[in-house]
DNA sequence: CGGGACTTTGAGCTTTCTCAACGATGGTGG
DNA sequence: CCACCATCGTTGAGAAAGCTCAAAGTCCCG
């Protein structure tokens, strides 16, 4: 059974037409227009609900929609023919979604990406066309995509890093402090020592992420904490118990 | 030493107000202006010769320039304080370098990754401030880096897939088509078979590509070589003499 | 022709993966 | 309400891909 945080009050889900009661409204993408602005933007929103587990699009499909995360958490992913599967990464609260297309000739933009939500997504899902020409008249809009895109590219960078020459250990602490950070919207240094972590995703998706199996993400996390380093209260929370000294195992550091 | 592939002549770098004359005028950023709006964008542009080696771009320093790459082949790189580096990317002609910063409260934009010239390069450098404030003239300007990003993170995503999920020879198969198609300009499914490749870069630059050791690489090619899959002269130059079945192991197809 | 840097090849080792069994957790139906 | 069952997570033992250390070979370039 997927795991589900809360149960989605249905009474408040967030409509297109109420940016105001939303919980992204001041962050993200969001974050970037005015009350006047965003009315305008509503034309070509709508508000969507996709249950814990669904596929929210598909990749190679053709790009019709760009999204904005307004409750829940999303993974990103690319596969392999034989199911290898690679996270590339998970979107939470007011994060913007669907710039990672490429554009073929005969069938135009397609997604270069598969997306799931992990547990119950609220979303708004903006008609590609539609907000595309909508940047004609909102260049503020343009340029926060734009710095949107700037951000994932140097996350991706970060990851690469990861990846390809960080061990098992240095994954699940740049992890868990990155998480933390997104999480919180804080930056990573300024993680407070203790506070409890939602970890939505399943040891199959932190593997998938990492670059790992299920089982080395198991004992790893198993070793931090023989380490004091975090405690695991079920598979999803964790508390980073000595932040800075997970931060000196994510970033190779001598403290 | 360095790999040096062509004598520069002097007598022949571009200028930046003779962009007509250039390289990358019909490909890349410069591809979708118009030569009135290029000859506006020359005010902000430098041309600049960097010697095989140089350090171009430094980690954390305060991103001052754009770069447009009109001749040689750069890399890109993130490194661990124990010396461990990820080359993030190989930039070649035409192609656009100083999107990826981070915005650090206090000291502005800083550059979230390192730069060094494989061989000789002879690049365009845009003042940062100059070619924001240009945005706002150029829109069709904004649309191409938002595109150029969208563009990069598709690629992001294939690299965080081969070093999160494939072997050494699909992690070689993989970059041979790509380099191929980035270097001929065509798509990956248009390599034909035989025609020789320029591969500027070490060895070592190709482990710190994709999450290897040198040996690996160099066992790796030996492999394919055994195989009948490619022909190596020299460390430099490789010729794809099967594409379709390196397009199979790249991509984990049956045939 | 000599020397430094780069590349290739070999042998043994380590980290992580694979295969397997056991344990925990949470939802469901009797 | 509790026992059952499916799914997910943890732990262990052995295997393997790729890494480390070492030495020989190659290629430029002076």
């Amino acid at each position: 059974m997927q795991y589900r945080p809360v149960a989605i009050n249905l009474a408040d889900r967030p409509k297109a037409s109420q940016c105001h009661d939303c919980g992204a409204r001041h962050i993200g993408l969001c974050g970037a227009l005015s009350d006047d602005d965003l009315a305008l933007l509503t034309r070509v929103a709508q508000s969507i609900a996709v249950a814990a587990g669904q596929l929210l699009v598909d990749e190679g499909a053709p790009a019709a929609h760009f999204f904005n995360i307004n409750r829940g958490t999303v993974r990103l992913f690319k596969s392999l023919p034989d199911g290898r599967r690679q996270i590339t990464g998970f979107m939470g609260v007011g994060q913007f979604l669907g710039l990672k297309v490429t554009t073929q000739p005969p069938a135009g933009a397609v997604y270069a990406f598969g997306a799931e939500a992990i547990d119950d997504v609220q979303l708004c899902r903006f008609g590609r066309a539609g907000l595309i020409s909508a940047l004609e008249d909102f260049p503020a809009l343009e340029h926060r995509l734009l710095a949107v895109a700037s951000d994932e590219l140097v996350a991706a960078q970060d990851q690469m890093l990861l990846l390809g020459r960080k061990t098992a250990r240095e994954r699940l602490a740049s992890f868990l402090l990155a998480w933390a950070a997104q999480t919180h919207h804080l930056p990573a240094d300024a993680i407070h020592a203790g506070a409890a972590l939602a970890v939505p995703m399943t040891r199959t998706d932190l593997a998938d992420y990492l670059g790992l199996t299920i089982e080395t993400v198991s004992r790893t996390l198993s070793q931090l904490r023989r380490d004091g380093l975090v405690a695991i209260h079920g598979a999803h929370e964790i508390a980073l118990l000595k932040p800075r000294e997970i931060a000196a195992i994510a970033h190779n550091l001598a403290g």
